[in-house]
DNA sequence: TATGAATGAGATTTCATTCAT
DNA sequence: CATGAATGAAATCTCATTCAT
């Protein structure tokens, strides 16, 4: 029970010190410090620096999208549900930006090779679950055809950028913006008379 | 003049060693050893390590840009000229997988903090580029008015993401594929038929 | 009476994995493990790393020690019984190999001085004991005089050697062999014709 | 040529430190001070703490096995060549007690394997070397027949022991004594009259 | 201009030992 | 008596950087 307690204390010291340095900068003496505890309880808790980082990666990826699936308990119709679930994303996206950030900069190598398949694995499930409701919508026909993987990429892959890019500078653009923009790109596109998409083609 | 040759065979290397390994796991030495110079050379040609990948980083996305720009020195009606835009940008990147793969990779933290400056101005040229693109054509009717930062934001969040996953695995996705769901989804949007979204909304 | 049941269970397994791994390489949360006690358990029953050690290498010896004493509870000629002895010391020395792969071994320093001191002490009360076997078989004129000390150490140096490495590898030869060889060598040495020798000489 | 030098100076530091102390116990800081280099030195000439124990003990075995083999061109009957051989080795085992304290006390496990097993080959070759000599010495007719290996390990086992006893107290035995007692036990056993053995028997 | 041996600060990890429960 | 979570000193090893040649 007080082992949790320890373990919580240090995912919560690695969360803030990973995401402000990224992996590499990231030092297992200020996790420590920052966790009151000594440098040796981390690794008697975590057995080493990739687990700890893939520990605090994947239970704020699983939180996160726990949270997500929470508020997605409605009956609303289809293109609300959808942009509900945008504001979802993007407003845990950014309160969650320790985690995000982690997320988005660090998935390169140097990283234990099975730490990041770890990691890797979380992203993808994620991926998956926006692929699904993806395919429900077209299904439903409110979606157009589409390769679905590579849908659920493209959008999460506008979030990850325009989540960072606030993140980063929150002049850019405000949360409501945001949305807003996924939103409209995702349902519409940026043309501004689709019907006669035909003629341009 | 030898001294250029030099330092092009140098960056050659970094480049390579860079984009595998990420900056924090590429080691001087390696780069040496591929560049078939000797450490000391590193040196002498570059005052650091961070000066080393802000040279490869730049020198690789301004190539990239020139290529961009002269492949669109072009009288194509817009919307072709878009598809084209979009075209360039995927190939170049996935056919410059070592420079892609370092930005999508490294943009972190933990390189010298001007370092990262003078890399990030890269890439916000280049937005600035898309916007501008984006800005010509909602003046000439073709787009919906949008934040242009944003979108061109999204725009370039959507190719990363997508040329990224397919580096990785190449089974996800033909690049023509990848083209056209880019295309696409910032042409029209996901939705079927966008007439009827007022509806929904 | 239970504590020295777990006090037991300890040795045991201390015997075990020090003779595995050397008293360096040995962990005591090895040790713990294999004794199914806590590790808090063994500083309750030993001080410190040294002290079992020192505990498991003294016990074992003197185990051994008894048992070559009870076996030669005999009135055997003299030339036998010291056959008798060899052949008691290599089987058991093979037998025990936990106690006496860590005799061979783990002499060297770095291993606390008065815990040195102990087990050195068992080993030299263990050469006093042939060394008087030795003195015997000289004043009943079946020994040429010789430094008895060197010669008892000889004789374990010799019996050391081929059951190390006998245990290393039993195929170098077989435990008749051995006791064979350490009688042979130590009765008759290893010249043709020893009453020629002044000729040689 | 001016890193070989470096390379001696290490060496040399190594062995005193690895002989006073032990694999284990020797520190990587303290070699460096010894041999007045940065620690950084070792590791840029050894790959690692094993490798520089590998080369210190192979290089002073390799060494020592040279001069005995140098020592031995000479004409001398056979026994007179053993007897040589004796004084060499054990002359030239405690001369280079850092070797060969080194070799006696630590050839145990928590040394990497692969070291491990180069300087066993060290060994055996020192073996074989030894086994050959027997070897003539049997087809000569000065020799019984014997197992030779079992028989150069006994002779090995018989020098280590008297040798490392020599070296922790030379109160012990004497030079001269040693060398006598090892050809004595060698060549004509420790029986007083060997023509009788029959009788005992 | 080019080299590569040498450096040393600093990082991760280990593990015997302690002590509150 | 027994436990095992917590500790922190200490060790090995890395690698960007320097500088004499």
């Amino acid at each position: 029970m007080k082992k949790e307690l320890k373990k919580d204390q240090i995912l919560g010291a690695a969360g803030i010190v990973f995401s402000q340095k990224g992996f590499h900068q990231a030092k297992m003496d200020e996790i420590a410090v920052l966790a009151k505890v000594a440098k040796g309880t981390l690794y008697y808790n975590f057995s080493s620096k990739s687990e700890l980082f893939a520990a605090t990666v994947t239970q704020g990826l699983n939180r996160i999208m726990a949270q997500i699936k929470a508020e997605l308990e409605s009956d609303l119709p289809f293109m609300a549900h959808l942009k509900g679930l945008i504001s979802s994303i993007v407003r845990l996206y950014i309160s969650h930006s320790e985690v995000s950030r982690i997320y988005a900069n660090e998935m390169s190598s140097g990283i234990d090779d099975k730490v990041l398949v770890e990691i890797k694995g979380v992203r993808k499930e994620f991926i998956r679950f926006i692929e699904n409701i993806l395919k429900t919508g077209e299904e439903k026909g409110y979606l157009r055809p589409l390769p679905h993987y590579l849908s659920a990429l493209a959008a999460v892959g506008i979030i990850d950028t325009l989540c960072a890019a606030h993140l980063e500078d929150p002049d850019k653009g405000s949360v409501e913006q945001i949305i807003e923009t996924v939103y409209t790109i995702l349902s519409t596109g940026l043309v501004a008379n689709p019907s006669g998409k035909s003629h341009i083609k």
